[in-house]
Order: C-alpha cells, then structure tokens, then sequence
DNA sequence: GCGTGTGAAACAATTCACAGCG
DNA sequence: CGCTGTGAATTGTTTCACACGC
C-alpha cells in the first residue's frame, strides 16, 4: 500500500515481476521461486524476495509464490487494475505507432485523444482517434479526467506543451522528446530517449 | 578511457550531461559550473562532480567547466565520436517510425538495413531503405560490419530474433519488445519498454 | 571569492546466512 | 528438505566539507 518508504529502484523492478509472472501464468505455471524468478528476470534470488517483502508476505516457505497471487498482488501495488486515461500529444510517425501499440491497452492504458499543431494533420484518424488541435487540449483532459500526458512532440516544443498539459490537470507525464523537462516535482515524469540508451551501450563497446 | 570500476549508474547519466551540454553550447554558452548543470538534469552539483571525476579533470577551479571541451570530451568518453552501424529488425508501425528518427543520424547511430518476415512488406521502401527478409539478416550483419541491433518485432519473436542477431556478430541489442531476452553476458542488452515506465509512474498515482 | 576535485562520512542497496515454517 | 522473510554484514553510491588554484 504505497509505504513512501520503499526505493524508487525497487519500484522501477516491480513491473519486470509482473510482466514474468503473467507470462508464467499464461503458461499455466502455479509457483515460482525467487531463484527462478530470478534467472528470469536477471536479478538475484535474496534481492527478489526483498523487494517484495516491503509490500507483504506473499510467498509459501519451502514452496515460493503462487504465481496468479502475487501477479494480482503487484498489478495492485502499480495500480493497474484499475483504467488509466492518457492523452497523447505529438501525431507523427511516432504518435501513430504508440496509439497503435496494442500493448497498452492489454494493461489499461487508454489513450483517448490524440493532439497535434499541424493544421494538416487535424481532423485525420489514426485508428479511430480523430486528431484534434492543441487548443482542445485543455478542455479534452478536464473533461474526460486525464491522469497522463504522452508526450510525441520535437524537443524544442516539449517543454510548452508539458506545461500546458500540466496546467489543465495532468499529474504524469511519459516524455519521448530528447530534452529535460523542468516542471513542479509533484508531477511526475519518466523519459524514453532511445540515443540515451544506445549512447550507454556503446560506452561498452 | 573506459575504466572497469565505473559504476553502470555513473555510465548511464553521462547522456544526459552530453544531452545538455550540446543544448548549451548550441545557445553560445561557454562555460557551465556543476550547480547549474545539476539545475538542468536534476542531479546534485557534488554527484556531477564525482561522476565526472571517474574520466579526467575536465573543469578550472573558480570558473566551473568549458562547455565545447566538456562535450567533447563525454563524447569520447561515450564513443559518440565515431560512426556507429545498426540494423533495424521490425517494419511495423514503431520500425517505421524509429527508421524516420532523424535524431538517431545527429548522433552518429545509423540504421543500414531494416528487416521483418511479412512477404507483404518486403521490397518496399522507408525513408529509402527497402525492407529485406530475414534471411538476408546474417548476410548483412557480416558484410556491413553491424555492432548493434534494434528489435522492434512482437514479444513473441524477439527472443529468436535476437539469438539470430547475436549468431551472425551483433555485440549489442535495444530491444523494444516486452520481454526480456536470454543471451551471453557479452552481448549488451538494452530495453525500452513503455508499459514499464506507466507502471512506475502509476504506482506513484 | 568561486567552483573543482576528492578524502572521509553518511546513507542506500544488495547479499549473506539462517531461523522458522510448510 | 526447500524456500521464504529478514536481521546483520557487506558492498555501493551519494553527500559533506574543505584544500587548492584560478
């Protein structure tokens, strides 16, 4: 139950279990032992069993964990059994492939509008969503009571438009634009930057 | 130069720097301290300050850091200064969009050859690179003299597809398929996965 | 004075190792 | 016996605080 206490690096782990543990449960396995968590998912058997130990005791002693308890478990400690309304902003190459990307809607992330500044492009469908112009931004996430903000825009916009959709309610934001956005800590905000991710790996190499 | 005691986090946050001192000098900027740059990443001036210490003593006392050498160096540091060869594996809606990615180009990350299994898709165009099956992968992989691989297939393919990339000489993989992939331990593996980001931003909600 | 670079101290995360229970 | 849950020990990371040089 969202003990403040618990360290962002656990919660970061928590959705790399439940992705395993639906795929386990999918394939009809019951239990699961933290060491094969563990072989699954790269991370050590003692670390597995800690991080769940801030949230209960959900594991059997000398058995592990029934594999649909502590699924349900997690999905309720990250709140994903409940619907999440997004908005996505940004309808490029990009924006076309998230709303498009099945995947969130398997874990009830629903996008339910799509943005854009490009006079071309508004009032074009991507799958059913009919692009709407930036200045219906805010009335769209008062109205149908956006929690996130998918942002899909160039990084030289992604700051405004971050600030906008704060403004009208929003309380998270997923950011794909390349750039840091300075905005009031109590929104939260995660990034997704490919060259970030490539520019470690080749540190590597 | 790539010394082995440097922590993974510290790697990680060196994009980061990199990211905003290219934003800086782009703006005239000359010179940074490491307040200011922890005002932009959100990182504390004495962590910014050790980080960088791992590599070099790159600022003037009284003064703070110059921003042009700085970059440079990180860009060393990171292996930015140098072409990099990847190939794409996935012509779906993300495939399409990370070949548009103009972003990947700036940085030096150039996708040579985009490759899926659909008959329908193969021998058309994106962004003028024509879509070649599978089993041209190994072929291109050698010839082209390819580091890393991007994976934008369905989580059920990606494993099979790695090891495929893998076989024919790929030393790293950004994977964006939900799943985690069992390969060597020389093989650097990196994920983007957007429902995991949701659900540690939801646990927080 | 200002801001870096860095030992030392403080804090955080991970692993060890074992009691306890099924 | 096998495996969890967890104090204690260990290891890793961040912050403090200051000597040093511009």
């Amino acid at each position: 139950m969202a003990q403040a206490q618990v360290p962002d690096v656990v919660v970061r782990r928590l959705p790399l279990y439940l992705r395993t543990l639906t795929y386990m449960e999918d394939r009809g396995q019951e239990v699961v032992s933290s060491t094969e968590l563990g072989e699954w998912t790269g991370f050590s058997p003692a670390q597995i069993r800690r991080d769940l130990s801030y949230f209960g005791e959900f594991g059997k002693q000398g058995l592990g964990y029934p594999v649909r308890y502590l699924r349900e478990q997690l999905e309720s400690i990250l709140h994903v059994d409940q619907q999440w309304h997004l908005v996505l902003i940004g309808a490029g190459a990009l924006g076309h492939a998230l709303v498009k990307y099945h995947t969130f809607r398997r874990w009830n992330y629903h996008i339910e509008a799509v943005f854009d500044n490009d006079p071309e492009k508004i009032g074009q469908a991507i799958d059913g969503l009919t692009i709407q112009p930036m200045s219906e931004l805010a009335r769209t996430i008062k109205e149908k009571h956006i929690d996130i903000a998918i942002l899909a825009v160039p990084a030289e916009h992604a700051q405004e438009v971050g600030e906008q959709a704060v403004a009208a309610g929003v309380r998270a934001i997923l950011n794909y634009a390349p750039i840091n956005l300075a905005l009031p800590p109590e929104v939260h905000v995660s990034h997704i930057d490919p060259v970030v991710n490539l520019q470690s790996i080749t540190y590597y190499l």
